[in-house]
DNA sequence: GCTCTTTTACCTGAAATCAGGTAAAAAAAA
DNA sequence: TTTTTTTTACCTGATTTCAGGTAAAAGAGC
């Protein structure tokens, strides 16, 4: 079987690019590529495609949606985001919306064949240094953050849930008050100007469950 | 080469069922078996371990902040999560904190059999049922959630990085009141107390950025 | 034992949010 | 073109948060 491939990326030169190193690759035919998303969910709803190879920094509709749209018409449809360089958070994002692997696009001709044939395979797929990212960055990124103590926690927690100061201290069996000066600590901890910032803040990085 | 490998799980007869699996692999050698995390921690300080098996749930300290730990002081050691079920959010943040994979218990012998032989040759690795759950979710989840208004996703990013109503009606050339009326729309779509659930919700499901 | 961190608790006043209403212009969809 | 959605805007009052203090008891670490 021949896998029906579509490539979508808006600089004509990397199209061409990765076409070159695909043409080599038994069971690969590069059946059209486009410069942007909206012409690439055009052409998926009248012609056969197994596999897609797309930028994630695209014109109008960017990567991550545009990977989420196809996948709910066309679950079958094997995606692999491409980017120059990434961050982790974008990574995982594309993964929560689809995608079967990632691949920067400095990745050796090796990497890119062993990544497209394993996301064949049913595989979810990262290219080497995709795989330091999104696992690596912990050791530098969190490790300067002071954490949350457990009161802390409990209470971030709650507030995430939308409870207010009063609801908080009735479940914790705590004084208004007490979670009034919890809730002030860690806003000035982190040096957040109100919860809701807080929250983003702990969300993004891990911080809560 | 043998790997050197641990289990962990607070029930000791899925610690023996794996072991059972193992001994069958070659080149896998089982060197010890803990049902607590903390037994863990002090065990790979004086001896050498190459791959950790763990469950997620596990009491006093669970499997996502265990792998955390482990993996700042020794990245090289392969760690892959089990659970008996699971949800998306958990197996991404386990990963994001250094996993190498992630295991169904009701995977087949040839699933883990596969998944830790390649976990051992660098690769992430989900079982079957965990690939559907991380990526099929959102046809289900997502599809029935309303969306932001453009104006509403504007308003919502600038609440997440803690702007308060006056700043951002300055932000986006709007008056007070507008932004007011934004703010208490978005609230009432999704049904949410305050903006703080608001930002943990949109986040959890991907609607910002 | 001593020290540092955490958890608990109280007071005050300004600022901001939340909840209820209404309504009209503009844009998008049917 | 008509209808619906979105975006804009105003008013009021109760509730809540935020920011500034202080401080003592309990627990963890040295």
């Amino acid at each position: 079987m021949r896998y029906r491939t579509v490539i979508v990326d808006d600089h004509p030169i990397v199209i061409s690019g990765i076409a070159g190193l695909l043409t080599d690759l038994e069971n690969i035919e590069i059946v059209e590529k486009f410069e942007s998303g909206v012409a690439l969910l055009d052409y998926i709803e009248d012609n056969k495609v197994d596999l897609i190879l797309m930028d994630i920094f695209l014109p109008i509709i960017n990567g991550v949606d545009l990977c989420k749209t196809i996948k709910q018409k066309h679950p079958k449809i094997v995606i692999i985001g491409m980017s120059s360089q990434s961050e982790r958070s974008l990574v995982m994002q594309f993964i929560q919306n689809g995608g079967n692997g990632y691949i920067l696009k400095n990745a050796s001709f090796d990497e890119f064949k062993d990544c497209i044939y394993k996301a064949i395979d049913g595989e979810i797929v990262f290219s080497e240094e995709v795989k330091t990212i999104i696992s690596q960055p912990l050791s530098e990124d969190l490790e300067r953050i002071p954490g949350l103590s457990r009161r802390e926690r409990d209470i971030a927690l709650l507030l995430s849930q939308g409870k207010s100061t009063q609801e908080i201290a009735d479940n914790l069996f705590l004084s208004f008050l007490t979670v009034q000066t919890h809730r002030r600590n860690i806003l000035q901890k982190y040096k957040m100007k109100n919860v809701a910032e807080l929250i983003a803040f702990l969300l993004k990085n891990n911080m809560l469950n």
